[in-house]
DNA sequence: CAACCCATGTAAAAAGTTACATGATTAA
DNA sequence: TTAATCATGTAACTTTTTACATGGGTTG
């Protein structure tokens, strides 16, 4: 249930918040990493507060707001979690799976969905240019907080970097693979 | 519903075939890219049965083994599959998550898990390795499948190898802002 | 004959997705 | 006043994981 830790971290970092706040961040900076639905997130923050983790109160001047803050359980909690060591997730690969396929009953035309993979980590990978100018641009990080989340954005830049790389490298192959240059002549 | 299509490429590649055989090949080859466990392949073979796109019969010589087979309408849904573009599965790294922890919380000591990271990928990199000289030492790749089977080896490899990379570089910069040289001197 | 591998499954629980529902506030 | 956004949720369904169950064959 790496939801739950997830979402202890997300309150870590800002509290008190909504559950659509953190809805929000985990579509996008904390979703990069762990994705979620909104959905979800009702749902394991209801866990959350049952199990002691989390406490919620009502905004008095908002009602429909509930905001959540980490109880102390949950602070240990999140330490006992991360000084555990964690199974990575195993891969899902389907444009492997196609390849595969390809292989036995091809040659498919797999070039367009693989162009748009390197579509969705060109542009992921611009975003991560923009925060880190706005974040990194002038001040160079002095905190040990600002270190780390200067890291884990080169982190992050480095695996879109490399999945560009990925694909790009299987395009260009299944190119030639596909576009044999006149297989006659052989010795060069 | 993306395991069906898996094992559809799997029975391509091997026919007929038993769910015991398959649940194994989802253990390693295949599983590289799609992992499953063997009570979801019975369970999902029963909901291709159903759905009329394999077949199955018994070994009147082992009873215990049910051989399954693909049917047309199989071989049909997987071209179409292959042809539809399918959206790449979200990440789901803790370690960023851990990270991410570190980095309001920390510092932790997480290059452990780091390290076993590292471990993994080096083990897988060094099984491909092993596939690619059984198989692609001697003869060079002729066919088209021998050609896209060395591919698909060529981008797991250049996967592992780059998340190598990626958490070598992450390893070293966490042991420099763990150790950081005499923080006295910030002139040079 | 005990331990292990082969082989097939069922059941329950947890996690995740998709669809639906509701109501308040704000901006056009 | 209509549409969009904020905000919280429920319900149904699918997928995945974990645990349990069974029985034949093989090997030490």
């Amino acid at each position: 249930m790496s939801l739950a830790h997830a979402l202890l971290t997300a309150l870590t970092e800002h509290q008190p918040a909504t559950g659509f706040e953190l809805a929000r961040r985990f579509d996008r900076p904390m979703g990069y990493y762990r994705h979620a639905t909104h959905q979800q997130i009702y749902q394991e923050l209801g866990q959350l507060e049952r199990r002691g983790w989390v406490s919620t109160h009502r905004d008095p001047e908002d009602f429909r707001c509930k905001y959540y803050r980490i109880l102390p359980a949950g602070h240990e909690e999140l330490l006992r979690w991360v000084h555990t060591p964690t199974e990575p997730a195993p891969l899902r690969e389907s444009l492997m799976v196609k390849l595969r396929a390809d292989s036995l009953l091809g040659p498919f035309a797999l070039q367009d969905e693989i162009q748009q993979r390197i579509g969705q980590h060109r542009q992921r990978l611009e975003q991560y240019r923009l925060i880190e100018q706005r974040f990194f641009a002038q001040t160079p990080p002095a905190t040990h907080q600002q270190r780390m989340q200067q890291l884990i954005l080169h982190t992050g830049m480095a695996y879109e970097q490399h999945s560009l790389e990925i694909f790009a490298q299987l395009l260009e192959a299944l190119q030639q693979a596909q576009d044999p240059p006149a297989p006659s002549d052989r010795a060069e």
